[in-house]
DNA sequence: TTAATTTGTGCAATCGTTCCCGACAACGTT
DNA sequence: AACGTTGTCGGGAACGATTGCACAAATTAA
């Protein structure tokens, strides 16, 4: 069906050798001009194109990167994956996104589908239910170069891009407190995950900074970070049924903050009236809605490029690397209302 | 640095020759029960995976399948994939993402780089700025196959899967002339696209049923598909400043919903009090906010399901496929206020 | 003129896997 | 006893491209 043109076609149509056509493609200079002449031009003729398995094959590489996100409908990803391809395009690589929709198992199954020398490399942040590293620190162990962003991984041992939450948490929560609120909640994603303990601390560093006491009851963890509602719905109608009841949230993700809004539409609660928010979000249409939150936005696109930029540097590093660098960009404050 | 173990690996250890390895592993019935235990078991000791690379230049196919979006943070187009991952993995093919960005340069050349032979076959929905089909038009007649979702291509005979964009429209329009208006404004996206026609022109029969006469000077054309904010703007102020203002629009796509609602922020027109909208959008969170807009929502993910079922089929085919069918799937109306 | 060097090209191996042959034993059939 | 079958396995050629090495022809140096 599709045929493609190879250097065996041209060099049987010339009369030459695959080598020699292969060294006038490459333009070495141990080839007659006129060779070379005769031989792109016929390639350009007949629409020549290197086959990039069989160079994948001989070069032991894949020229593609593979990304493992937990969807991309979701603002923070969706910009930070712009941010990676307008690299990894530049520099000649493929980028391959894989969705986890915070599944452990679709995280694990999708990182194995990516390996097995398919790609690269591996730009990886963590689903909200992974626990277990263990099928990312095989595959590094055995050399594979992987960059953390957003969600990271302490336990291994290799370059990581994130915003710097706990600031962000920080100045979130201030600003509810300086906006007159007292007893603030917190609605966080899964407590393993990375983002959600920096968040935490910036959150309880704000209300320290304040001297407010601190409730546990207040802090509500959802394991599925906003992909249940039942799940957020639970935590929420928690937080109500308490004696002193919150009169204002500061929630750390993007799909838990829609999941809230919707939980507090379909119990009649008035934001901000009832009980004001304010979260970490990238969404660019927030300031069009009512009732519009004040947000955290990260510079997602940036945090896209940089890991790319120490990926590409890790896989076509001559010697292995050992030094590791954790990069943290600063995040910024929206105050909306 | 990252060496896989190979079958070549297996033979050696098992003093066998590669062939017989490779039956073993792929369960020949010309092999004993002994060897294929033998063989079995040590290739699961050190984790033997076959190279997908190798394979794929043997067997001249990639297992993988490129698409071509304008872009990703886009609710129809995140649903899309997936629908379309849903099936291509189950198949085991790779699914590699492109995004044009609504930029007919990037589509030319996100296109030649996901062809070139490492893809087996794309699903395509056209960039606004796109007329000229040749780089697909190209391939498509060398044998790649392709099939079209959403922004199709009428000149190229293939497979294609869309929403009834007529019908949207014409339910959508109905909807706003229902509701008491009389001067229903029509905002797109660039005329040439197929989904473009097809709206207008299930906006004018809606018009007609309703013995409204259709003033041309109420349609307004955006080329970049709500990418640029003037562009937008530019358009909503010319209707806004004609002697009979429109009392509502009818939008055709995400991304100019969000882009006329910021407009009208930005000029203090209120929603719907001023102007009513009604449009096509697949975004989730459309009912959580004020002011509220009702929508047109396409069955995306089974869009992107039945896309990739066909074009799975076009790639397995034994023999050249030359009957090609256009599948239509109903929109839904959600009447909101 | 002869030897040494340069220049241009081809041969063959390589990457990992599959698969067409052919080899060769151990049978069963006439 | 001669021949055909069947069951197991290995050799080697592909797939497309690159590259070290060999080697001829042309050029230069002695």
């Amino acid at each position: 069906m599709f045929e493609p043109v190879t250097i065996k076609d041209i060099a049987k149509a010339l009369g030459l050798s695959t080598s020699t056509v292969s060294r006038a493609l490459r333009d070495t200079h141990e080839i007659s001009a006129a060779t070379k002449k005769v031989v792109l031009e016929y390639a350009k003729e007949i629409g020549y194109q290197p086959n990039p398995i069989a160079l994948s094959l001989k070069e032991r590489r894949s020229k593609s990167i593979g990304v493992v996100v937990s969807e991309v409908a979701n603002s923070y990803f969706s910009q930070a994956i712009n941010g990676i391809e307008s690299i990894a395009y530049d520099r000649g690589y493929h980028v391959i996104i894989s969705q986890t929709h915070e599944s452990f198992e679709r995280e694990v199954s999708n990182v194995q589908h990516l390996a097995s020398r398919s790609v690269d490399g591996l730009l990886v942040s963590l689903s909200s239910q992974t626990t277990d590293i263990s099928h990312l620190t095989h595959l590094h162990d055995r050399g594979l170069p992987i960059v953390f962003f957003d969600r990271v991984a302490d336990e291994i041992d290799t370059h990581k891009v994130i915003a710097n939450n706990q600031q962000g948490a920080f100045d979130a929560t201030e600003h509810l407190i300086k906006s007159g609120f007292k007893r603030i909640a917190h609605l966080t994603s899964s407590s393993h995950l990375s983002i959600s303990i920096e968040r935490l601390a910036g959150y309880e560093a704000a209300l320290k900074a304040h001297n407010i006491k601190p409730n546990p009851a207040y802090v509500k963890f959802c394991p599925h970070g906003g992909m249940l509602y039942e799940e957020t719905e639970t935590a929420i109608k928690e937080l109500l049924a308490l004696p002193e009841k919150p009169d204002a949230i500061f929630v750390a993700g993007d799909r838990l903050s829609t999941g809230c809004l919707s939980v507090f539409k379909n119990l009649n609660v008035a934001v901000p009236k009832d009980m004001a928010i304010a979260g970490f979000s990238n969404s660019d249409v927030l300031d069009l809605f009512n009732p519009s939150i004040t947000s955290i936005r990260q510079p997602a696109f940036e945090i896209g490029q940089l890991a790319t930029q120490m990926l590409l540097q890790l896989i076509e590093a001559k010697y292995p690397v050992v030094e590791f660098e954790k990069k943290i960009l600063e995040t910024d404050l929206f105050i909306r209302n």
